[in-house]
DNA sequence: AGCCGTATCGTTACTTTATAACATACGACC
DNA sequence: GGTCGTATGTTATAAAGTAACGATACGGCT
């Protein structure tokens, strides 16, 4: 997949990807929702990335230890981890990310530079409010957005 | 494919389609650009559909009259189509619309019934403005939008 | 008209993304 | 210990998209 072609920021720490595991452990106990071991590897694996990485790729960094791990597993758990916000999927990269904001349910929006494949999870309640307004005006319910601008980060302009 | 499943809104009038057409010539030849058979069909499918319809949907359409086409030639139509502003890619649905003001280039926002299929384009320039001030926060320069929404249409809350 | 360069299209084969279907395992509860 | 629901394993396949390369068509030129 490879998202990213010139610069790459570094990956996230093991501190910080410890602690995303932690949180999502506790909000699961609190829901009473299973973050069963195979979850938890694919949520680690997401969130220990400094890009956003395929289903393809994740299966790939699984089966280091898994060696006969199938998509099916993977897209599973991948179900699991959208249904409980702890991750995202940008559609126009049919790729996931990790949530920065897992505590609570909300519309993210997307920055995507198509040159360094850095991902800024935006949440800005002017956009919230003005697709909101938009669909109200219609009469339209919204259950699910996809918000992606796909551009270059601002230390790509520089 | 089939996105709707209950109601379906009537299929877009003959007449509709072939001013649609006609729009799509007069622009290409003003842009110097050619609306060749083969893309000129393929906007005639996707126009004449209530649906978003997915790239083989439209495949196996033109097939009812050139049993041998194939996969690429489609897919060049429709980046043809897209690069003009012709249509517009739905990307959380792998599917494609025509372009409701192929005039003149903008953002768009779509509302997306997961019950009926139909698809509302929308030009709010308040949610254009507040995500074009979100990304200048950011210094970030977008070169593409993703905006949709899934849910509900009015009709089918009714 | 004939020639050239480029755009478009045909064709084959293939990659990538995603899911259906069915079998097996495991844990919670009676 | 049986059985019910949830999660996973496993095989196969569907759906979406593209690479590569040759053939053909088109527009501009002399």
């Amino acid at each position: 997949m490879n998202v990213g072609k010139h610069y790459t920021r570094p990956m996230p720490s093991a501190t910080e990807t410890r602690k995303a595991l932690k949180l999502a452990e506790k909000l699961c106990q609190e829901r009473g929702v299973r973050l069963t071991p195979q979850r938890r590897n694919v949520l680690a694996v997401i969130n220990a990335s400094d890009q956003p990485l395929g289903a393809y790729d994740i299966l790939e960094q699984l089966r280091a230890q898994q060696p006969r791990i199938a998509p099916p597993t993977v897209y599973r758990a991948l179900d699991f981890l959208l249904t409980e916000g702890l991750i995202h999927k940008l559609e126009s990269l049919h790729a996931f990310v990790g949530c920065h904001h897992p505590d609570h349910p909300h519309h993210s929006q997307f920055l995507i530079c198509e040159d360094c494949g850095e991902v800024d999870e935006l949440h800005s309640p002017l956009v919230r409010d003005s697709l909101d307004d938009a669909a109200k005006a219609r009469g339209f319910a919204p259950k699910h957005s996809t918000v992606e601008l796909l551009g270059r980060c601002a230390r790509c302009q520089a």
